[in-house]
RNA sequence: GCCCGGAUGGCGGAACUGGCAGACGCAGCGGACUCAAAAUCCGCCGCCCGCGAGGGUGUGAGGGUUCGAAUCCCUCUCCGGGCACCA
């Protein structure tokens, strides 16, 4: 850290001058409205906007925590801030926000120790986050920064919900309808009634019943993962693989309990297919893709029999190989597979093997012993070797009178497909196992390769076997074949499986959006529009419950007895209602805070149709539409960003948003690691006390530790704060350092020694404007020469278009090779030079810019910001004359300086007169020769 | 196991569509200025040989395509991330 002394000239650019022309010009910006952005109308169609094309560029908003920000934090912000203000100088009106995503746990756990509300702790954490985040001078229009625990926010996600509950989707229509429609569909006869009764048959129980199965939200009695010591029930993604929560790595367990579901397997293939249009890394797509899970198959009826009954019900398995039907030896069951009761014999058939019970008495017994024991092992523990049970009865294979023993075995999961699997052990590694494991015959169903090795289920293509009618078809033919066949004998139907489930949409929490619903004796009711926003009612018993391993799911809703039961007059008179005790899940005000963004003082609607339009619509017909720029962490790949591209398509549906897909272009920012030191122990030690380097060593207090990489945070001991950099070097050298880092999109190690040849460079920049003894201009009047032109000109022409690809790294390597020449020069820059030059810095450095702005053009000046950024003059781009590499060979052996148009032949004898290409080609004869024209003269001898 | 990325000096990185590898910055070395140091300015800085001009070699490893490969193709190694008994 540079320490000042007598001998610092007084007009030196260090951290006290920095901190005093940011501090003034945030004040000045603040007051002078600089980044309001006006809508075309409505409350905030007043501000400096500019009347030339709409962006929308949006980070993903942070929850506020109260442990304050490390310098890692604000990267994605300080790339999308820059990019706004270029885009904005190049005569863009850009909407730039910043909101919160303020419900969750923290702040609720916080008050479970405090006793202090959660709004209170939630809108000081907001604050103080403003306040470091301002002293970036990040440019957003203040207005309309939406945090999701305003109650004019959560209002409208409410709202939203209520909008999805009154919804079904039409698999006709591939879309969203409102719920009046479907029951009119079926009032009308329309549509037929599941039972074949007609409309007015059914009870007025059965007819909700039946509108509610179809509603894309729905309240499941499904089993949920309850933590007992987080106190809530978590989504399957809050689960680890292990069967821990992720947050806090807790005991998860199973409990059965109703809960609301957002019907998101209905827009599966739409989310799916939709992906193609958008400007997303390939990385969270795949992610996406993956966990839509689509894959097309078959659903085979296996009817299932024993010695004792004729009939049983049937086995149904899903399977993308239909084709290996014939290769069928046995079936597996899931153990927690419904029909497993149905299925277990009351005692084991003769001569049954021994592995196959279990060493169990009677197959009840044998299937109690292993479910026990399946509920003790984890997931990762099940996972290691196949085993199974008998059930001791059988399953018939279709078209043949092949009798197949039925398992239960935990190789097989309840969550996908049918949870029942047909055992092909010839064509199925896993079944393979199983069937080694149980001794179970093998049948091949497909000829395999000649060296293929016989102990291998062989997956490959090739011609079926073993297969009656599909013996010859290869795989594809057999397929098509035998679910022909299978369709027609009512055996069984082609058909499309995901491994996406509903969304578990409740959350046993107190700091979440109160769902607003109602229920009455038949189920939920949905509370009218004009109801909300449902409030969260005061709490005040913040007390810990016990929450013991055999607790049960308990929402903190519940203990505020005045608000549980409600009497409401919902337009047939007075009557009384439960309450809905759960609330939302964070993700719920992420969804959609982008719109609010657009309009976020509207009260009569999410936002104005006029407004949405103009933000979001797509100018280019069959675009996406949605957020022009969308930047955050590949962390939310798959949730949020899925969570939110559903609620956008059932909001498209109903009308309310005018293009198909919420963010049009999505790019992940790195993330900023930090080096941590641990110490013989293994305890990490404080890394700003560690001397040393990787050769000669590292030590902390004469000790030697080791050098890891790592996330930056307490833990580690690692954090560097944007508080540490501001009192070093000021905010815009912290913003050029992590600029200049390297690609937006990549990790990156932080090092704090570096960060002062950031400064370096503006205090050169400084220097050619300023003199740092008398702090007047020394700059030069007259014009600039043909070279420094050039040479400029080539900078705007590079810088602009880094700028617009997001390089930022390259663009101010660009900027600090042009201001290297005018230090070299060392008479000060030339003021047409200076003032360009100043321009392109200004979205990188904008305090630093702003000032050398108004220094160059008196304090009357409007903002740099206002200006436009700089163009390159295309005559000064061309040069007459270029210098060329010759190759000869393959390597360069010279340059030469010719005419930018020379021809081929100019060019060759030009390099032949250069001496060392000639000693190279040594009089000998060419044998070819080539000119890319300005890139490379290749000669071959 | 499967699917995505990635590997370039001591370090972060640059090289746009196959055309001068190492821009820019950090660190290091040398010089100027200074009584001295800091700061600043100038220069050097992949490795090997050479006083030098210059030559050889070089982008994780091996092979290929090409007049020409960091860039394209094949095989492999290592690192990071995602998914993982998904039928």
């Amino acid at each position: 850290m540079p320490v000042p002394d007598a001998d610092t000239p007084p007009h030196r650019y260090d951290a006290a001058l920095a901190a005093a022309i940011e501090s003034r010009w945030q004040d000045h910006w603040e007051a002078s409205g600089a980044y309001e952005t006006p809508n075309p109308a409505g409350a905030l169609s007043t501000g400096r906007g500019s009347s030339g094309p709409k962006l929308f560029v949006m980070d993903m908003f942070p929850y506020p925590s109260g442990s304050g920000l490390h310098v890692g934090h604000p990267l994605g912000y300080i790339a999308t801030d820059v990019y706004v203000r270029f885009k904005r100088m190049a005569g863009f009106n850009v909407l730039y926000t910043m909101g919160f995503d303020a419900f969750g746990l923290p702040a609720e756990e916080h008050a479970r120790q405090t006793g202090q509300h959660p709004r209170i702790n939630t809108e000081a954490n907001i604050d103080n986050m403003r306040r470091q985040l301002d002293r970036l001078g990040l440019g957003h229009d203040k207005r309309r920064g939406v945090a999701t625990t305003d109650i004019d926010y959560y209002r409208w996600t409410q709202w939203i919900f209520l909008q999805i509950f009154n919804s079904w989707f039409d698999p006709g229509e591939r879309r969203a309808r409102p719920i009046a429609e479907l029951v009119d569909e079926f009032s009308s006869g329309r549509r037929p009634v599941p039972d074949g009764r007609t409309w007015e048959e059914l009870s007025e129980a059965e007819q909700r019943e039946v509108v509610d199965s179809h509603r894309l939200a729905y309240v499941a009695d499904a089993p949920v993962n309850w933590c007992p010591a987080l106190g809530t029930v978590l989504a399957n993604e809050e689960v680890t693989n292990e069967g821990r929560s992720e947050r806090g790595n807790h005991e998860v367990f199973k409990r059965p309990l109703k809960q609301w579901m957002m019907r998101i397997t209905a827009y599966a293939d739409r989310l799916l297919e939709d992906l193609d249009l958008l400007d997303w890394p390939e990385s969270v797509k795949t992610m996406q893709r993956n966990w839509i899970g689509r894959s097309e198959g078959a659903l085979i009826s296996f009817p299932a029999t024993s010695s004792a009954h004729l009939e049983m019900q049937p086995i149904e398995v899903f399977t993308t190989r239909p084709d290996t039907l014939f290769g069928t030896t046995y079936m597996v069951l899931a153990p927690e597979h419904p029909l497993v009761d149905e299925l277990v014999a009351d005692a084991w058939p003769a001569g049954v093997p021994e592995l196959w019970t279990g060493g169990a008495a009677t197959p009840r017994e044998a299937v109690a012993a292993y479910r026990a024991r399946a509920a003790e092992l984890s997931d990762a523990d099940r996972s290691d070797s196949k085993s199974g049970i008998f059930l001791g009865h059988d399953a018939v294979v279709p078209f043949t009178d092949t009798r197949v023993p039925v398992f239960i075995a935990d190789y097989v999961l309840m969550g996908y497909g049918t949870g029942a699997v047909m055992g092909v052990p010839g064509e199925d590694q896993r079944d393979r196992e199983f069937a080694e494991a149980y001794s179970l015959p093998v049948i091949r169903t497909v000829e395999p390769p000649p060296d293929h090795p016989d102990e291998l289920a062989y997956t490959g293509d090739g011609p079926s076997i073993n297969s009656r009618f599909l013996d010859g078809l290869d795989v594809e033919a057999s397929k098509v074949l035998i679910i022909e066949r299978l369709t027609e004998t009512g055996f069984g139907r082609s058909t499309v499986n995901y491994r996406m489930r509903d969304w578990l949409f409740s959350r046993q929490r107190y700091w979440g959006e109160p769902i607003p619903i109602v229920f009455d004796d038949y189920g939920p009711v949905a509370l009218p529009d004009d109801m909300l926003p449902l409030e969260l009612p005061e709490l005040t018993d913040w007390a810990p419950r016990a929450l013991a391993r055999d607790s049960e799911p308990e929402p903190p809703l519940g203990r505020v007895t005045e608000w549980v039961g409600v009497d409401l007059d919902l337009g047939d008179g007075p009557h009384h209602y439960r309450r809905e005790l759960n609330t939302m899940p964070q993700w719920a005000g992420s969804c959609w805070y982008y719109l609010r963004y657009l309009d976020p003082t509207n009260d009569e609607a999410l936002v104005d149709p006029d407004v949405e339009s103009y933000w979001m619509a797509d100018p280019d017909p069959g675009g996406v539409g949605g957020v022009d720029l969308y930047v955050g962490g590949v962390e939310h790949a798959v949730l949020h960003l899925l969570y939110a591209r559903f609620w956008h398509k059932v909001l498209y549906d109903l009308g309310h948003v005018s293009g198909l897909e919420p963010f049009k272009r999505l790019i992940n920012q790195g993330y900023i690691q930090a080096y941590a030191f641990k110490d013989d122990r293994g305890v990490y030690v404080a890394a700003e006390e560690v001397e040393g380097s990787l050769q000669k060593g590292f030590r902390h207090d004469g000790q030697p530790v080791t050098r890891e990489l790592g996330k930056m945070g307490k833990s580690l001991k690692n954090s560097v704060t944007p508080d540490d950099m501001y009192a070093s070097y000021g905010a815009d050298t912290l913003r050029l350092y992590e600029m200049f880092m390297g690609p937006i999109d990549q990790d990156r190690p932080w090092e704090t020694r570096s960060v002062v040849g950031s400064q370096r460079v503006l205090q050169r920049v400084w220097r050619n404007v300023v003199d740092e003894e008398t702090g007047e201009l020394r700059i030069a009047d007259e014009p600039s020469d043909d070279d420094l032109l050039r040479l400029l000109h080539r900078t705007i022409d590079g810088v602009r278009s880094d700028m617009e690809g997001m390089r930022f790294n390259t663009a101010i390597a660009k900027l600090t090779e042009l201001n290297n020449e005018l230090t070299r020069r060392g008479t000060g820059a030339p003021r047409e030079v200076a003032a360009v030059m100043v321009r392109m810095l200004a979205p990188l450095v904008p305090h630093f810019a702003e000032e050398l702005w108004h220094r160059l053009h008196g304090g009357g000046a409007d903002s740099v910001m206002r200006a436009e950024f700089p163009a390159a003059d295309p005559a000064l781009l061309v040069e007459d004359i270029i210098e060329v590499p010759v190759q000869v060979n393959g390597k360069v052996r010279g340059r030469v300086r010719i005419a930018a148009d020379a021809d081929e032949d100019t060019a060759v004898s030009a390099a032949l007169a250069e001496p060392n290409v000639a000693a190279h080609v040594g009089g000998r004869e060419l044998r070819k020769q080539l000119y890319v024209s300005g890139r490379m003269i290749t000669l071959v001898v």
